[in-house]
DNA sequence: CCTTGAGCTTCCAGTGACTGGAAGCTCTAT
DNA sequence: ATAGAGCTTCCAGTCACTGGAAGCTCAAGG
């Protein structure tokens, strides 16, 4: 498989999968003209990574999750603590988010988006106390 | 005012203050030993950003706010719609989060984490329809 | 007066995970 | 023979900082 049949079954960019390649995710062979060759093992490995990715996880916590995969002697616990901390992360982002999402949205109702200039919000970044 | 007490007193990391000053946000008069000497004015323009920034504008976002605020012929209209605009970013931001933790955490619960290597975490990963 | 240490300066490089683009080779169809 | 798609490598850019090196300045203590 060459490269562009490898990205639509994958859903990967080309260019992604080059990169995966430069840092060592994957190691396709090479065809004597020197295309990148794929075999089916490359494509669900580049599978995997797409959807650890889509999951949030980092490239690194993916090389250790594509580990994990190949080892026959891992231990899901191992998998599992990756799992949760990556869990407590999202919670940690969300709700970060969710607090920014609390002050901007009051700040947003309190202007009232006419033509005057007085503006809640830029008060508000100003440091004026209301 | 030196960068230091700049710092302290906004909140933010000298570094940051040196960067904002970089790519134009701010711009502190020098004393004679080339030390930046900050005004008042550049100290409240600091915190500005700094509390734009923790409402997770970017930094193209907070320019433009900046010169709103100092624009008095701005309408408030055109900070309501910026603020909108990044408030449905933000919503974005938050239910992609919110699905990815849906998924990741269905997938931690059903692994039981034990010292054995089966594993619905990577199962799932690796396309196995369950 | 000298030294020490904190604070300031600039400049360069690195982060994460790609992404865009240029220059050039290969393959397929006409 | 040629056109166009697809492949190659390499370099640079993204975003918003952050770390570190090398060197200058300042205030306090001996």
């Amino acid at each position: 498989m060459n490269i562009g049949e490898v990205a639509e079954r994958s859903g990967l960019p080309a260019k992604t999968i080059r990169y995966y390649e430069d840092i060592g995710l994957v190691r396709p062979q090479r065809s004597r003209n020197g295309y990148r060759a794929f075999r089916e093992s490359d494509l669900h490995k580049l599978a995997f990574l797409g959807r650890a990715r889509a999951l949030g996880f980092t490239i690194e916590d993916c090389r250790t999750l594509l580990s994990l995969y190949e080892d026959e002697s891992r231990e899901s616990a191992q998998v599992k603590t990756l799992a949760e901390e990556h869990l407590a992360e999202i919670d940690a982002k969300i709700s970060q988010l969710q607090s920014m999402r609390a002050l901007l949205s009051r700040l947003v109702a309190s202007c009232c988006g006419d033509d005057r200039p007085d503006c809640p919000i830029l008060d508000d970044l100003a440091g004026e106390i209301h």
